[in-house]
RNA sequence: GGAAGCUUAGCUCAGCUGGGAGAGCAUCUGCCUUACAAGCAGAGGGUCAUAGGUUCGAGCCCUAUAGUUUCCACCA
């Protein structure tokens, strides 16, 4: 015992010390106990080519604090960890690495590609897990999975094999989204919009039996090569006439029809839209009803094909340049207008999407959204803060089916099988499988999944799915998913539906979403503007601790926040005077010291303590309860440094100095509530928490095993506890008076104390010379002393004899100000209380409270006038 | 076009089911009081965006307006 701890608070010096320490005793594993009840969360993956961000240290905070506070509540406590593979980004950054070295993914081959990103897994996967870990983050290491592991791949194909089976995915040629870049299909979602300083170029297409031309207008000139209709509304009275008429397609020459049709909106540009079927998903669906022909101009790459050879080989924005150029020679341009439009990009690249008809692979949303959508309108999961169910429901409800396949290699490949000789297609869980009909070796489809086709089976691929184990049994459903709005499309709500379908079950019952963590400007963090903080630096600078305690405080739920940096450093502060405190409590303690508990007999002041202590106790399990975590936060660092530090420490420093039995019995409370203390921060900041508590402790237990503090009957004091703030508030306004009379602390006075409740005030006699500077204090119900400067309170009248310090021009003008703030208050009341409506409906505590605030009011301003009085 | 959030002290933000407005930082005044100057003791500072309404009582609930941010959809 009476260890010591080093002089100033150095986190770096033990926080990799302690994790190490846990990770060796295994306090973050999770075995199943039948006695417990179980809670779980599943970590949102990072992607394997992530480096730490502030999103995730806010997202690990958020969940390690939940998991640590039920772990410490007597709950079987699960946080699985994992990474994602990350298809596209992955592939993207292998691909580039290649680059480099000049070697392209056709000359390594599928096989040796894959060989290669495994390899690059296994060289870089584990980064962003040591950086989840410099967090504190307490998950169960033993049990972490990574997308494309087999189990993971396993419950992907058993997931993908019974959806093709119920008719829930099927595969056709539909426009998509694709990226010229990564040279793939997207997903809706994967598309960001974003608005494009662009132009609106006014065209003309000439009729084929007469001179007149029809004008229209278009953003997009390079796609006319592909154009084959123009359409008009069917009730525009200009051009109703001209339906079925043909046109000449300028440059082209092709001939193209007029057609009708409602999706042209009369007042909008001429009224007139040219219709090209392949290159854009209105027109594609134009044409089929129109039964248009589909003409792609466009190769992957976003470049003019070459059907068209005097533009073969552009990039798209060439041709749009040289297409425009030709068609104002050919006189088919009528005018050029500025025009800005929302643009497609791809969400992992930047580039422009292009939209682009072609086979693909597709879940049928419709019959999955709906058990989704009730599964939240039944409240079977709930977010935080609600009004996220609206987002969800609406994109539920307007639900597109999802293109899943995507043309890159890694990633898990779609267990589609086709035969060469008679185009027979078979889907099937094996690896390789014979026509069904002919017996010829089938070719499998070589598109991959979406990333996020297998980060929503997470949940329960995680836990052993499509097995029946005991973990899946055990732990799922799981509890909460924190995780930021931003992703909620991407995958909560692929969670849920996927959940239900494959599980008959939601997948966790609460989702927490909190917001983005953006720069002291409130701009995002981003690569692109370099304003991104480093978490690591960040850690490296103040410690994790006050990291953490930053990110948890002083933000609501969904709520974005702004990083600053004052605020890491309060959070520093903060844990640099939990510290100290606990320096101040050890260094009082005697070597062979062993606490035995509160003891039998208690002041007044540890009574107050107690007391306070159990409040904050309930509080934040309340406040955790609800999801309230800066709340919960904010509460601590008050008790602790205001009700704990400022307060209770300097009250025990008269009995420590007395020695004796006052000093063992202050030793003992202060043990007690420094162990109590930290129970409750622990959650917070895990590893001073720990740090102090081995020191304090010493018998070799850890913290994060210990139970958390919960309130109790026994602890409650509410008689003493009201009775200590009288001393407190007689300090308060004895300090407040001497420091507005300017009087020095090193300038002791006499208090002489006019009160109805002596006992009371003779018995906190040391607390008044220690903290109100006091030289001594004298009871009584009466003084006379006209020439003392006053403090008051309601249960006191305190004189403070100053000699000749006294300005009593100064001390007059400031009982004038207390008086007008008695008088307020008494103002106030009254009115409150002479309000019958008030008396009335108000709550019977309620207006018994107000009373009891009056009298005292009262009692103070009696006091004020009398001082008033005296001193005239 | 649809939806949501935000607007509270100079700055950044809390404020739980409606019961006299809070914190951190900044400012001002004293203090190196033997745990802590990353500190201690005090002080100043707010018509809670605006206008209505509900209520005995509104920062909180309802309606409208303004500013601001974001999401979704999208008209070529």
């Amino acid at each position: 015992m009476a260890k010591e701890l080093a002089k100033t608070y150095a986190p770096e010096e033990f926080e990799d010390r302690i994790y190490q320490d846990w990770m060796q005793k295994g306090c973050f594993h999770a075995e199943i106990d039948e006695t417990k009840q179980p809670y779980t969360i599943v970590i949102p993956p990072p992607n394997i080519t992530g480096q730490l961000h502030m999103g995730h240290a806010l997202d690990e905070t958020l969940q390690d604090i939940l998991i640590r506070w039920k772990r410490m509540s007597g709950y079987c406590t699960l946080w699985l960890p994992g990474t994602d593979h990350a298809a596209i980004a992955t592939e993207a950054k292998i691909v580039a690495a290649m680059r480099e070295e000049g070697v392209t993914k056709e000359d390594l081959g599928r096989e040796g590609f894959m060989e290669r990103a495994w390899e690059w897994k296994r060289q870089y996967g584990g980064r962003i897990v040591e950086q989840l870990k410099k967090l504190g983050s307490s998950c169960d290491w033993d049990r972490e999975r990574f997308t494309m592991d087999e189990g993971c791949s396993k419950a992907v194909k058993e997931v993908f094999v019974k959806y093709y089976e119920k008719g829930l995915i099927y595969r056709g040629e539909r426009i998509i989204n694709w990226c010229p870049n990564c040279l793939t299909s997207l997903s809706d979602a994967e598309v960001n919009y974003e608005d494009q300083a662009g132009h609106f170029w006014h065209l003309r297409y000439k009729f084929k039996d007469s001179d007149e031309y029809l004008e229209l207008a278009t953003t997009r000139p390079e796609t006319l090569l592909g154009d084959t209709a123009v359409a008009v509304n069917p009730e525009d009275e200009r051009y109703k006439h001209l339906v079925g008429r043909i046109l000449i397609l300028p440059i082209v020459h092709r001939e193209i029809p007029v057609v009708a049709d409602d999706y042209v909106e009369t007042d909008f540009g001429t009224g007139v839209v040219k219709i090209t079927p392949a290159h854009d998903p209105n027109d594609f669906e134009v044409g089929k009803r129109h039964d248009l022909p589909v003409i792609n101009v466009m190769t992957d790459d976003a470049r003019i094909c070459d059907d068209y050879p005097q533009y073969a080989g552009m990039d798209r924005y060439e041709a749009r340049k040289a297409i425009v150029r030709d068609l104002e020679a050919e006189g088919a341009l009528v005018r050029v207008e500025d025009y800005s439009h929302n643009v497609g990009t791809c969400y992992r690249c930047g580039t422009t999407v292009e939209p682009k008809v072609s086979t693909q692979w597709f879940v049928k949303m419709q019959p999955l959204a709906g058990p989704a959508i009730d599964a939240v309108r039944q409240g079977r999961t709930r977010f935080v803060p609600e009004r996220f169910d609206k987002i969800y429901y609406h994109w539920l409800e307007n639900i597109k089916d999802w293109c899943i396949s995507r043309q890159i290699w890694w990633g898990h490949q779609i267990p589609a099988f086709y035969c060469d000789d008679c185009g027979e297609m078979t889907v099937t869980k094996e690896l390789s499988c014979n026509c069904p009909k002919c017996g010829r070796a089938m070719r499998q489809d070589p598109d991959t999944l979406d990333t996020w086709f297998s980060s929503a089976l997470w949940p329960f691929s995680t836990l052993g799915w499509p097995e029946q184990t005991p973990d899946l049994k055990y732990f799922y459903p799981t509890n909460t998913l924190v995780t930021g709005y931003d992703i909620i499309f991407f995958w909560v709500i692929r969670m849920m539906f996927s959940a239900l379908e494959n599980m008959g079950e939601v997948p966790f019952d609460t989702v927490l979403i909190h917001g983005l963590v953006r720069d002291a400007q409130g701009r995002k963090m981003s690569k692109s503007l370099g304003n991104g903080i480093d978490p690591l630096e960040v850690i490296k600078e103040y410690g994790a601790d006050a990291l953490r305690f930053m990110l948890a405080t002083g933000n609501a739920p969904g709520n974005d926040m702004r990083y600053i940096d004052d605020k890491v450093k309060a959070a520093r502060n903060f844990a640099n005077k939990l510290w100290n405190a606990s320096r101040f409590v050890m260094m009082n303690l005697p070597e062979d010291f062993t606490f035995t508990g509160l003891p039998e007999r208690l002041t007044m002041e540890d009574k107050w303590l107690i007391s306070k202590f159990n409040q904050l106790a309930r509080e934040v399990n309340q406040n955790l309860d609800a999801f309230e975590l800066g709340v919960a936060c904010t509460k601590l660092y008050d008790f602790i440094w205001d009700v704990f530090c400022d307060w209770y420490i300097e009250l025990t420093k008269p009995r420590i100095q007395a020695g004796g039995s006052q000093k063992e019995s202050a030793q003992q409370v202060l043990v007690w509530a420094m162990q109590g203390i930290l129970k409750l921060l622990h959650p917070f900041m895990p590893f001073i928490t720990e740090e102090i508590w081995q020191t304090l402790v010493g018998d070799g237990s850890m913290i994060m095993l210990q139970s958390f503090p919960v309130y109790d009957e026994a602890l409650c004091f509410a008689a003493e506890e009201a009775d200590f703030e009288k001393i407190i508030a007689a300090i308060k306004a004895v300090r407040n008076t001497r420091t507005e009379l300017n009087v020095p602390p090193s300038v002791k006075a006499k208090l002489y104390i006019e009160t109805q409740e002596s006992a009371l005030f003779d018995s906190a006699a040391l607390f008044f010379e220690k903290l109100a500077s006091a030289s001594g204090i004298e009871t009584g119900t009466h003084f006379d002393m006209p020439d003392a400067a006053g403090a008051v309170t309601h249960a006191a009248r305190i004189f403070i004899p100053m000699d000749q310090l006294v300005d009593r021009e100064k001390e007059l003008a400031r009982l004038k100000k207390e008086q007008e703030k008695a008088q307020k208050d008494i103002d106030f009341l009254s009115k409150k209380l002479g309000n019958e409506g008030f008396l009335a409906k108000a709550p019977e505590q309620l207006v018994a409270a107000e009373r009891e605030k009056l009298r005292k009011a009262q009692e103070k301003m009696d006091k004020i006038l009398a001082s008033m009085k005296a001193f005239q």
